[in-house]
DNA sequence: TTGAAATATGAACAAACATTCATATAATTA
DNA sequence: TAATTATATGAATGTTTGTTCATATTTCAA
């Protein structure tokens, strides 16, 4: 039986999903996939603003979607767990069908 | 390699998610995992006013993610698939960790 | 056919949000 | 130090959206 999660479960889901449901931040978690990358490079590969890109790494990063490490005057972002990757995997099989 | 999906993908993908990323649609998706309920059972079970479980019902079926049969006056609803339960299944492990 | 029960719909509104533009900060190099 | 590159931040704005209130529709029983 799968009762109704509790309010803080079902808040934090919420959040989550909240998070991966918009066109710009789900390019950027597919260009991060495999490989971390700078965000000049994350720029390029989702083809939006400088502003915008670096506006949703921030929600991306609050959310702990995404974690960071700096080289030099780059940044670069990576998947913060596997969790993610199942997430984007079940949603897209569902797109495809 | 997980190349970035085109454009159609990602668009299915951000409307599965954001449909699913709202506290009481998924307390009605709960709430319906298991088996099909009417909707004042819905109601009573997710704890939200019979207008805005109505409204969002509706929100889910439009995006498919339930289905509906009637019987006499009452209206049950069921998830529509059991990419549904996997999302769920998936997120809810993310946000009880 | 009147009334009651179950569900749906529409308008209205505040809150949240994605995007842009302009500007700031940080690190590197000349 | 000045200039340049990389990234972050803040304000402003138009749009979307969750919720409520009031009302409509549908189905069945009395």
């Amino acid at each position: 039986m799968s009762e109704i999660p509790n309010e803080k479960i079902l808040t934090k889901m919420e959040e989550l999903l909240n998070v991966a449901s918009d066109y710009t931040r789900l390019k950027i978690l597919y260009a991060i996939m495999d490989e971390d990358k700078s965000v000049s490079t994350i720029i390029e590969e989702v083809g939006a603003s400088q502003s915008l890109v670096s506006h949703q790494l921030k929600v991306l990063k609050k959310a702990n979607l995404v974690a960071t490490h700096k080289e030099g005057t780059k940044v670069f972002y990576k998947l913060a767990d596997e969790h993610v990757n199942s997430l984007l995997k079940v949603v897209q099989q569902h797109a495809e069908e």
